[in-house]
DNA sequence: ACCATTCGTCTGTTTCACATATCATTTGGC
DNA sequence: GCCAAATGATATGTGAAACAGACGAATGGT
């Protein structure tokens, strides 16, 4: 699939006017209008903002917003793996992750339990507070998500669930550097010349 | 669909037992192994964040990144609407579009003309150099669309990015706060306090 | 001509990601 | 058993970016 004509330039023409057909509304998002939602990269920006605004706004009395009843929901259903396993999966750094599990331990709805096995690993498990907390909360980002979903059909959602998960999954596990690495590798021939500051 | 039983809870028991089920691997990223993936957030998240890195890793040479890029397309195509507006539809502040502009346009890339209709707006148009850089990164960004959407079959593929597509632009129409309070409110009956340091 | 509004820019503040260093604990070699 | 290497969590410092606020420039309405 390696298509060498670009599917979206051809809305512009290869010589510009220099004169711009602005006769267009000047008040933006009356109805995106045009051609940057082709780009799959700016459709998962816009969701996944969409989606952290409101989830956000909905666990606001958390301390960590979002990302702290992601940790909790962790905390509540006792995953595997210390803290540092926790960030990974949940995507947000190591340190971070410490202050994020400070706060809600400090709360009182988690608390840190150095692991049996191997002492180094603390475990974060919800206290009797933190899983009540988050089966109330866990409800309230339900709405949140059928929120989001809203402008698709039921069938359309249960799908569209199903494929973002796949790919979740898929891409969760070979989450690491490699696969950027060896796409740069793969395409490297002739990205053609941005002539300044090529700084590889 | 405001069931009171959240999906997700009932994976752990109400009685947490003490002794932790720590007989699984302790590495992670064997096979995401449970109960997180339900979460459309996670799912979201994870997504994105793998389509960022890889994005940026293709469009490294160039001054914003990823952001650079979409500003760098949005030029190109000659969206209506000044910086203000560009800077709403992608999703980035109006002071960083700013700088990033600035880059941009000392890479020769794009260049701010006012517009005459109101010259209090200044249009982002791409120079000669900005429209061949676009197509050629162009080509590069939808093979890492392809990529992140690499564990889906070709016909769901072009599912998965209509219903993106979809959710996408009517997230963007009402992307203002509004949307936030009117769910707070909508579902503000008793949220089960987190009686701990409720910072509202 | 005046005033309110809007747009872009500039300024600080805060947060977060990232790298680095440190400490505790474990593991493996001897 | 003991010491070196490795690993997990934490502390520290730096830089980027979001966010709020203020300012000047330019417009539109009255």
């Amino acid at each position: 699939m390696p298509e060498t004509t670009p599917a979206k330039p051809d809305t512009v023409p290869d010589t510009v006017p220099d004169a711009v057909p602005d006769a267009v509304p000047d008040t933006v998002s009356d109805t995106v209008p045009d051609a940057l939602d082709r780009d799959l990269g700016w459709s998962l920006g816009v969701v996944f903002r969409a989606y952290v605004r409101i989830a956000d706004a909905l666990v606001a009395e958390l301390p960590g917003g979002a990302r702290g009843y992601q940790v909790l929901a962790a905390a509540a259903q006792e995953l595997p793996g210390g803290q540092g396993a926790l960030a990974q999966r949940l995507g947000i750094d190591k340190t971070v992750m410490t202050y994020l599990i400070d706060d809600l331990e400090q709360a009182g709805l988690v608390e840190r339990r150095p692991d049996p096995a191997d002492r180094r690993n603390k475990r974060v498990l919800a206290t009797a507070d933190g899983r009540a907390t988050w089966t109330s909360l866990c409800s309230r980002l339900e709405h949140a998500e059928e929120h989001v979903l809203a402008p698709l059909a039921a069938d359309e959602r249960d799908l569209f669930r199903e494929l973002l998960r796949k790919l979740a999954v898929r891409a969760h596990t070979l989450d690491p550097v490699t696969s950027a690495c060896e796409l740069v590798a793969e395409l490297d021939p002739a990205p053609a010349r941005p002539r300044h500051s090529a700084r590889h």
